[in-house]
DNA sequence: ACAAAAAAGATATAAAGTATCATTTTATTT
DNA sequence: AAATAAAATGATACTTTATATCTTTTTTGT
């Protein structure tokens, strides 16, 4: 079995696991967004499902899908790009999710999912905790030129 | 004289120093921007202006002038909000730019500039490296919560 | 089968940002 | 000072991103 169908399954195991539903349209969201494997915005996704199936699905829709993705951990929201990128980690686990990380490569823009060592995030929120701030962010996202462009 | 005053004769000179001016409409965003003390985003800084004086400023121009403070360092777009704020070090010098990253306060939205130290980078630069990435982001934003909203 | 809840559709509109061309202002050269 | 070039601003239109709101459909629980 694929690469992607594997995902898709184990997709669908994680939503019933949190009571909710993998949904036809959900799936299909999901699998373009696996399928296009770098960031699209919720236009573009939009774009490239109605021209899959005839039907074509309203803007609102995809980000209802989006927003709902994002929360069962399937995928993420870039926001310095305003794109969206399946999650890397959906054929293994979900432990990843919190505190992963990002490098965008400017040139080509693909993206590495990256965990940050638990001492870096220590020493980020001391650097927080000096300026009085309880530090929340659980997403950041470098930028920076991968090798293969470099 | 205020402090605003003096940032501003600060930033006048920065620029004449660049061989560029701080003509009248950039004054007029720059000086908002730092009497707003805390992020707005350019429509916001349009409306202040556009109530300031009678002659409409176009949306255009709000955003050529807001580039041009980013580019002079007088200014810094926070990319997780869509949000610009006024540079913190306008009085101070112009070091403070490179590396700069943001405390942003979920609550009160409330920004605290902070200059992040070397081996901290160091570590970034690290793992950035070990994915083969060379990190350019010099401008992180963190949201948390602040002393007072927590 | 029926009511409640969840998901999706439809429509309109807000908000953020850019392309392009015309006009005005400022600086430079003769 | 007049002519010219360059920089800044204005005007207009449009694209992209995102949300509000109400309706209809689908799914679930009784």
């Amino acid at each position: 079995m694929s690469n992607i169908e594997t995902a898709i399954l184990k997709a669908e195991q994680r939503c019933r696991d949190q009571g909710s539903r993998l949904t036809p349209r959900r799936r299909q969201v999901l699998r373009a967004l696996i399928e296009a494997g770098e960031p699209v915005s919720a236009y573009g996704l939009l774009e490239v499902c109605n021209t899959q199936s005839l039907d074509a699905m309203p803007a609102m829709s995809m980000y209802r899908i989006l927003d709902y993705l994002v929360e069962q951990q399937l995928a993420h929201r870039l926001v310095s790009s305003k794109k969206y990128v399946a999650c890397s980690h959906i054929n293994c686990c979900t432990e990843h999710f919190q505190r992963t990380h990002f490098l965008i490569c400017s040139e080509c823009s693909q993206v590495r999912e990256v965990e940050v060592s638990e001492a870096l995030i220590a020493s980020l929120s001391g650097l927080a905790g000096a300026e009085g701030f309880h530090l929340s962010s659980r997403q950041l996202e470098f930028s920076g030129v991968c090798n293969e462009c470099h």
